[in-house]
DNA sequence: AATGAATGAGCTTTCATTCAT
DNA sequence: TATGAATGAAAGCTCATTCAT
């Protein structure tokens, strides 16, 4: 509390910046929605902010640099959320835990699926390495998650190959009914769908 | 006689043309696995091509002509690749049709990859329609496949969902594999692992 | 008749030539009279005349030459025709002649009034100088009518600027009417209106 | 106060864009009187005025923007002059009317010769429509003027159409012989010729 | 003589970025 | 610190013209 006070007099200053940076990145996010990163320009952006172009770079070092800033928030607030729904799984039996996985991933890609869209396509080479730590932080989770249940799965199961190819087929699938198959999305058994799909290769012993 | 001649007059000017239609389309690719679209600009393909920029303008109506017709190339051949695997699964028992699924996936990631990996992200919306008629042909037949091996999957299987399920599933796993993992490919394990993947989904009777 | 059994061995040659040039011509002025002098483009009046590119620079050095030779042409038949309707004004009162005047102008205007329009704006500098001869031409001829009708005009009448007023008014008036003012040359009253014009200059005396 | 400062501030900004803007269209007319609309190119205008091209297109849409805009202030001039040289005429009799409508013509055609001519033929169809409000400003004029005066003028005339006539003959004579008769213009007596044209137009009785 | 593929200078325009104010 | 006028490299594309066939 003190050190709130000791600062309020410089504070200003760097509400303001914040505040600016706030504004320039809620223009630069809207602006990739409404026209798309082909048609993204930093002009635009500033005009859009009510900034000057000059104020944007003041900020931002670079066009690229910006809509990096943009994705990774965007990224880190859907590996929060999809965090957070892991971590109330504790004690809940595999099918349970598989639940939350496909629902904490179709919930992370509602957040803003049009802006998720023009993330994850359209946009070049800039995956920021920060990136890949978040991604393994999450397979490392479900690593852990099956660790705890092993007994519920197959014996022969290998565990952090599984927990890859889990990963990756809902991470997909979610995408894929999010942004490009609503009615896929909307009947009512497809998470369930998703839920046996990936219970049963965990689970199902080999037949010979 | 007269149209031998004709013809024997104007086959040069047609092979001509249709070598620097060839000649274009290679310095594209090239340049778009080198550069990736962002860098990819007409000035420079007529350049590696060793034609006039002029030249490109009189094959290929725009740029975006240009990319599409690369992309829709390699897409056909793609799907020719997994098509004929498909059709030679008769009478093949479900997880050996699986198996020819998940190896042909990846055979066909694996023509260009680098190529593969532009054209999948980076190149904005000219999603050719024809396309879309192709995915669905693929789909269909797993569709066709999937009726025909009814008595070996699990009564209460919902065919047409599943299909699309595991076509998505395999063709990304694929697409990940071939291009960011290497060494996950290079594992003995990993294409029969997608097999026990999509057999167990489609076979494993619920449990309750 | 013997001259042309003489040549029926060459013509051959010759008349395809000719008709090769007469196709490029009307080609053209439907390139210019549909899309203008700015979109008018060599290739398009190959491609429309049916010719290839190289057969229309066989007849034509330039683009600069084909235009100019459809100009050429085209005064060359509004002059033709205001010339013979001049002609036929031999013995008439200077009345009448100042009304075959005024209804030739109009006639001429008349021929391809779209390909005049395009002829008269839009198109550079290329004023050929034989044109000025022709131009010429029908002034000398209006100073010679009215020389002929010296005893109707008014005494102090200077003939050749009276000569260069008229001509430039009718040739204007007629124009702007056939070209811009339908409604204007519809109206019964105005080629007499325009012969008044003239009759008026010519004849009436100075009031002091 | 804080308003000043802020002017202050602001001033210079606007005051060079304008200064920016001027040298532009001064640039853009010389080329235009040098060279022509065929060889008129932003490019060109840009390096004589000396700035960047990227600075023409900020205060200019498009080339044709910027000719169109030295265009209507070219006749804006032109009309200015017309129409205070009528206004100066009240109480003064016909002749003396004609007179200064056709000084006016003449004074207004020589402003800019050269510009006038490229901007009255050569550049295709941008005739703003702003144009033809004033033209037609001109026209109304000239119908009140002769209304005014209509003791003066023969008691059949048709005053709307008669305005028409003269005002397209004056506008064209002045034009022709300010751009391509000198000669003709130095004669003293063309300009009192034309008075003399349209005088006797406007009153000659019908002889019958 | 006819063809048409090929050429390439040069056009209009955009936009990330800088820097004087 | 904020402004926004200015920059200019570079893009996509056109079209008059050439010349090998």
């Amino acid at each position: 509390m003190k050190k709130l006070q000791v600062n309020l007099i410089k504070q200003p200053a760097q509400q303001r910046a914040k505040f600016t940076v706030n504004v320039i990145k809620e223009a630069a996010a809207h602006i990739l929605k409404e026209q798309g990163y082909e048609f993204f320009t930093t002009n635009k952006v500033a005009e859009r902010a009510g900034v000057s172009i000059g104020s944007l770079y003041q900020y931002f070092p670079s066009k690229e640099a910006l809509v990096a800033e943009i994705k990774r928030d965007h990224f880190i607030d859907i590996r929060h959320l999809m965090l957070s729904a892991y971590q109330q799984t504790l004690n809940e039996p595999l099918e349970e835990v598989n639940r939350q996985l496909v629902l904490a991933a179709i919930a992370g890609h509602m957040i803003d699926p049009e802006l998720h869209r023009i993330l994850s396509h359209d946009i070049p080479e800039l995956t920021v390495k920060e990136d890949n730590n978040e991604k393994d932080s999450i397979r490392l989770l479900v690593i852990q998650l099956l660790e705890e249940r092993k007994n519920e799965l197959r014996a022969d199961l290998n565990i952090p190959l599984a927990a890859r190819l889990i990963n990756k087929t809902v991470e997909h699938l979610a995408h894929e009914a999010v942004l490009f198959e609503p009615e896929l999305l909307a009947a009512e058994n497809f998470s369930e769908e998703l839920v046996r799909f990936i219970t049963a290769y965990l689970t199902m012993p080999v037949m010979d």
